[in-house]
DNA sequence: CGCTCAATTGAGCAACTTCAAAATTAGTGG
DNA sequence: CCACTAATTTTGAAGTTGCTCAATTGAGCG
């Protein structure tokens, strides 16, 4: 975790366009930019843990994080993975609690730090609020379906559904495999599986020339059956 | 479905304490009043059906009704159960989408169906959005947290957790059985896994004497032992 | 080169599902 | 209230899926 004040104002930070802020005039973005902080993490490191008591929210100017939990049972489980324009630790400002969940960095991340205190001035901007609740509706909205999901689908479903999303959502590299690299402990903590069956899965996909693997690296080549797995269509 | 305006005033229902109305002042109460219909439902009939565009919410009067979704392989998943004093509706007329979930009464309801225009008008007040924030935000984090549960549990650690939960928010009869009437395969549907399982799990519970089952009821006799069951301490 | 962490593979096992049939219960109309 | 029908619950048995544990291979790094 470092600190650093070379930073541009948010008034004219492009990724207030993906979140709340957006709702947001030059005037309070003003004020937010006058008291933030960005700060760096690197891939693996903490940005939060469950139950810390937060003193704002952080908005991810750049890199990703992966929201996760540990079950009573002592497994991992992923509930999502938040990206860039994301405001993390929201919800737990908005409910006057403790986090709910770890926040740990998948790649190198830079995160604008807003306290407290300014976002709670924000909440007498009407628009702001409106965005606000819209933004964690959706949330909820996303959750339960994949609540749903994971209830009602298989560990073959889940996968497919879950490589389409991360070859959607964080693109590919000049190769075509998922920029986004995750350990395969981590896609089974996502889909709810241990590694092995993963692994397993993966393989048997790589076969049926689904994807192909390069070390750690996945690129898919049969987007549309891998749709179809997800649906139960075919199997 | 029997719409029935014999009822009383928003200004004097005490359900309100209980949602985000309760932010409201008396004005507000009463306009909402002016417009509110009373509805009620039967048993096993349909409030609203996934897909649905809803022409504003349903404050319940009484009564109970399953959230639930038709996943893609056609099994029905409950996502949660909603009683007296939730409000239906409000998240998907927050992100002015049609319903994400089927609503089916589990006991006779009364609604109180309030237009979608006067919430719109109550967008205006800050107090009122600031609970409606609160109380969403809180839903996520209850659906975060399920989707934990439902991904590292076992069916009878699940089973167990349901059973308690269902014991707490609805209490039970004269003898001791929990009120809230659910069939196995509802049960099964709330745990994610089939009905058989669920009813196997519970004739396990009951030879174990951490449950009473007559009929159709069930009552919890070790709700200790159950707990800890749930969060893995025993098996 | 050696160390560490991650990925892979095999084998046995436990949990859960599915299908079919039988028993019980609930609902309906006379 | 009874009889009949429909729905639900229960049980058995066989089959899948996915898990765990342990051992091996491979990759990255100083």
């Amino acid at each position: 975790m470092n600190k650093d004040h070379l930073d541009i104002r948010c008034e004219s930070c492009i990724i207030r366009e993906l979140n709340s802020f957006n709702a947001l005039n030059k005037e309070d973005l003003s004020k937010i930019s006058d008291v933030k902080q960005v700060i760096s993490f690197k891939k693996g490191e903490q940005v939060f843990i469950e139950g810390q008591k937060l003193k704002g929210v952080y908005c991810i100017k750049s890199g990703s994080t992966k929201l996760s939990k540990i079950s009573d049972n002592g497994n991992s489980q992923i509930v999502k993975i938040a990206r860039k324009g994301e405001l993390l630790g929201k919800r737990s400002l908005i409910s006057e609690e403790s986090t709910n969940l770890d926040a740990i960095a998948l790649t190198d991340m830079e995160l604008c730090f807003i306290p407290k205190e300014k976002i709670l001035e924000l909440s007498e901007n009407k628009s702001f609020m409106k965005a606000l609740l819209i933004n964690i509706s959706n949330e909820l909205k996303k959750s339960d379906n994949e609540f749903v999901n994971l209830a009602q689908k298989s560990v073959k479903q889940r996968l497919s559904h879950v490589l389409i999303y991360l070859n959607n959502e964080f693109g590919n590299d000049s190769e075509g495999f998922i920029s986004l690299y995750l350990k395969r402990k981590e896609i089974g903590d996502l889909i709810g599986t241990s590694k092995e069956g993963c692994i397993r899965m993966l393989s048997s996909f790589k076969e049926k020339k689904l994807i192909d693997i390069k070390g750690k690296r996945i690129k898919i080549i049969n987007k549309d059956d891998l749709s179809k797995i997800d649906l139960g269509l075919i199997s």
